[in-house]
RNA sequence: GCCGGAGUGGCGGAAUUGGCAGACGCGCACGACUCAAAAUCGUGUUCCGUAAGGAGUGUGGGUUCGAUUCCCACCUUCGGCACCA
């Protein structure tokens, strides 16, 4: 009787005291670094975590048994906001409640059977942990990739907090973690210069991701091509602008500063001012969800100043108006309203002249009613007239005639501008890593010095939420002296965003207790890079742009080798609720592992995760359909363990059964080298069935058989460890199941003897004749000719022509 | 609006390169075993049709001897971005 239970428990006991998953460094063998994302500890384990793990981890099995030494370790991303929020509900510290979740979850994550070598577990809120989550803080700011900037920031005002641009979801914006609608505060906070690596994060080479993910990120990243354009005001102030359509600047009738612009005081004049800081006034109170509605009415101001337009001397005024985004750019625009739908729009109401400058195919251009915003030739535009422009990008011979002109003229220069921006670390939390900096009066900002630390987060603070970073309310925290000068000095008081921690925890795994760096140089040399890397989409833009902004800069500062921290990526998809959504306790579709664990064991929920979906891309749950996944391992186990007819099998059961045997080889290895582990187990279960055939025939105690069961549990180990471990044992084999190699296919044995060959007429399937393997074309043709069903159809009719797929069809044309 | 993915039986899904659509599993039906039920085993199961046969992979076109697969247009849906100059 199979009790996955008792076995289960057996097997995960002794592989644990035996270490039989522990990865050590072995130069003689080939490594292989699987990583999947850590888990928050969020207090249960979910569906979706074993659903992200236990696929990727019967894949590292798989890598084993191929001779690779793969480490596969696992950790708890255990700072952040759900923590001390739980916390200050229900009145428990933070980090008792983490520590606790943990403990509770790796006991769970035991149950799955994963070859996690739990020697290298890591937990990103221990002191051991963040004294380098510090110390890279401190490498950056050393390398001027930290700075401090004032700036308007997302705000949530329940979870009290700033958040990155990311952080910030829906039409609404409303924060990921509460789904409060998030506002603007001004706040002097850190950055890291994601920026400057904008350019290399929109390189993808050598890098073997999903296309959907590199999409992603170059949507995020999103480049743009143009040029930068200096004009002067009346007082001969410069004011840059950013165009992506240099082309039209001859088409320029207005400037249009957002807002927030620093000009904006010194250029308004007198009689315009009270309007113009009424608008200002306005436009800062509103929200970014109306100041962001595509199709919103335009608003601006006429700030009473003008600028000249370089090209043709055109004095225009400069307007102001929301539309226009101090975030992008320079904050401020020229306005060509014939070629652009906001310009155009504004102009419109406005009553500001619109002049043509391109016209497209047949002389079509922009009118009082449309406007024209294709590529056609220049028109009023004094020297380039004539030109021919696409309107897009650096790559347009046109675009680049126009720059030329104007980097002639000292007027404006080819320039590149990206959506991508600094990534915002400041949190006014409690439950995070201390940023290790100190100000002091005299001094500035500087960094704690290594040996001091960890900086450590004291226990004795007030988390609840006040609006202000707890550390500051501490009374004695913050208190400190000048690394540089001795006197006194405040530290720092916010904590950092946990994508921080997050960035380089696979580099913490290859030495978690190494006290001279933040990893030890010879595991690195070892097992770096990533070489697969398995998780959800959601982090495309997230901590997959972190952790390679960090890699990059790490790599600059001479830290790590190479250009990417992991070369191939893959993703899974969401289990949904039997109801088809999103699983929440709130809906009551959640579904508990521990539970399923209980009723059919780990291999069969493994079995299941793996089977029931296409893993990229996820699927709904049905508690009916693990049953069929169930009988599939219950019939394994019984397939060994019942008694059967012995002997009496003939030659073609034999040889058909090691045909099925090696096809089926063939197409699961070629399945876990893709990452189709739905097709993985269909295959197996095939398989399954015909042995049982092949068992009623009298095959048990061939060697045929006895291959056919060795190679079927070796398939079967990555994806249900320990009844395969149980059964191996019981066949006497050798421990472990799991150290075995991967059998190899015999392509003389996979191969076909005969074959059906499809007979179509006019491209209909006529009749189906099983002919010999390698059966030649005019055999072929000969034996779909004699065919008394092709005869019938031909009803006396030549063929027209006759195709023939050589071994697999023939079509006639009639 | 822009970018990307998906659309195949009652359901989840399969189909190496353009070549047998629906593997495998769920569910369902019938049968065996059983006093009975569960479990197990067997058979069947895209739709229409008694059958011969016909139709069929979101819709409409196209390329081809042949299209789930390639091309064009569109619809639905999911995800991302969105006044980004």
């Amino acid at each position: 009787m199979y009790n996955p239970a008792e076995i289960e428990s057996r097997w995960q006991a002794r592989w644990e005291k035996e270490g039989l998953y522990h990865a050590n460094i072995d130069p003689s063998r080939p490594k292989h670094y699987a990583l999947t994302m850590l888990p928050y500890p969020s207090g249960d384990l979910h569906i979706g975590h074993w659903y992200a793990m236990t696929p990727s981890d019967a894949r590292a099995r798989f890598m084993r048994m191929n001779g690779y030494n793969v480490l596969f370790p696992m950790g708890f991303d255990a700072f952040g906001l759900p923590a001390e929020n739980a916390a200050i509900k229900l009145g428990i510290h933070p980090k008792e409640r983490t520590y606790a979740n943990i403990a509770h979850m790796r006991e769970q994550m035991k149950s799955m059977g994963a070859m996690f070598d739990w020697r290298r577990e890591i937990t990103s809120a221990d002191p051991e942990y963040y004294r380098w989550t510090q110390w890279f803080f401190i490498r950056l700011f050393q390398q001027g990739l930290a700075y401090r900037k004032m700036s308007p920031v997302d705000w949530c005002p329940n979870c009290n907090t700033t958040l990155a641009r990311e952080q910030v979801w829906g039409d609404d914006r409303h924060c990921e973690r509460c789904n409060t609608p998030v506002i603007k505060k001004e706040l002097d906070q850190w950055f890291f210069r994601t920026t400057q690596y904008a350019e290399e994060l929109l390189n993808f080479e050598g890098l073997d991701w999903p296309e959907r993910v590199r999409v992603l990120q170059e949507n995020w990243i999103n480049r743009s091509e143009g040029a930068s354009v200096i004009f002067h005001t009346e007082q001969e102030d410069p004011i840059e602008v950013f165009t992506t359509r240099p082309d039209t600047l001859w088409g320029a009738t207005f400037m249009v500063l957002s807002p927030e612009h620093p000009l904006v005081a010194s250029l308004t004049t007198p009689e315009q001012r009270p309007e113009v800081e009424a608008y200002q006034g306005q436009a800062a109170r509103q929200s970014d969800i109306d100041r962001e509605a595509v199709d919103k009415e335009k608003t601006g101001v006429f700030t009473g100043g003008y600028v000249v337009n370089p090209v043709n001397n055109q004095r225009i005024p400069i307007w102001i108006a929301d539309y226009v985004l101090m975030t992008y750019g320079t904050g401020a625009i020229m306005a060509v309203p014939a070629h652009d739908e906001r310009d155009f729009a504004f102009a419109k109401k406005f009553g500001l002249p619109i002049i043509p400058v391109i016209e497209g195919e047949g002389g079509v251009t922009t009118t009082e009613e449309a406007c024209y915003i294709g590529p056609g030739k220049m028109i009023n535009s004094g020297p380039m007239n004539g030109t021919y422009v696409t309107g897009k990008g650096h790559e347009d011979a046109g675009m680049q005639k126009v720059i030329a002109y104007l980097q002639e003229r000292g007027i404006g220069k080819l320039e590149v501008t990206y959506k991508l921006r600094d990534w915002l670390i400041s949190r006014q939390r409690y439950w995070g890593a201390p940023i290790p900096m100190v100000h002091c009066p005299d001094c500035g900002w500087l960094p704690v010095p290594d040996e001091q630390l960890p900086v450590l987060l004291p226990d004795d603070v007030e988390w609840r939420p006040t609006g202000e970073s707890p550390l500051k309310l501490h009374p004695t925290w913050k208190k400190t002296t000048c690394p540089a000068c001795g006197k006194p000095a405040e530290r720092e008081t916010d904590t950092m965003d946990t994508f921080m921690c997050s960035s380089w925890y696979h580099l913490r795994y290859l030495s978690p207790h190494y006290d001279q760096g933040p990893f030890d140089p010879a595991e690195y040399a070892y097992w770096m890079p990533v070489d697969s890397y398995t998780g959800g989409i959601e982090h495309a833009t997230m901590h997959l742009i972190y952790t390679r902004f960090f890699h990059k800069a790490c790599r600059d500062m001479g830290v790590a080798q190479g250009n990417e921290p992991m070369t191939m990526l893959h993703n899974q998809g969401m289990v949904l609720g039997e109801d088809n959504e999103k699983m929440s306790k709130s809906r009551g579709n959640v579904v508990s592992p521990d539970a399923l664990v209980e009723r059919h064991g780990a291999d069969t929920v493994r079995a299941y995760l793996m089977f029931f979906a296409r893993w990229d891309m996820g699927a709904p749950w049905s508690y009916s359909g693990i049953e069929g996944t169930a009988r599939w391992v219950r019939r394994t186990w019984n397939l060994v363990m019942d008694a059967a007819p012995q002997g009496g099998a003939s030659p073609e059961v034999l040889r058909s059964l090691r045909r099925k045997l090696h096809q089926t080889l063939k197409r699961v290895t070629h399945d876990f080298e893709t990452f189709e582990f739905n097709t993985i187990v269909s295959g197996l279960m095939e398989l399954l069935n015909e042995m049982y055939k092949a068992r009623e025939l009298g095959a048990v105690g061939t060697p045929e058989w006895k291959e056919a069961l060795d190679v079927y549990l070796r398939m079967m180990a990555p994806v249900a460890p320990h009844i395969t471990e149980e059964l191996w044992a019981y066949l006497g084999k050798p421990y472990s199941v799991h150290t075995q190699s991967w059998p190899q296919v015999d392509e003389a044995a996979a191969a076909e003897d005969e074959v059906t060959l499809v007979v179509q007429i006019n491209g209909k399937v006529r009749e189906r004749l099983v002919v010999p393997a390698g059966v030649s074309d005019d055999q072929a043709r000969a034996a779909a000719m004699a065919s008394p069903a092709v005869q019938k159809h031909l009803e006396g009719k030549t063929p027209k022509k006759i195709i023939i797929v050589p071994g697999k069809l023939v079509n006639i044309v009639i």
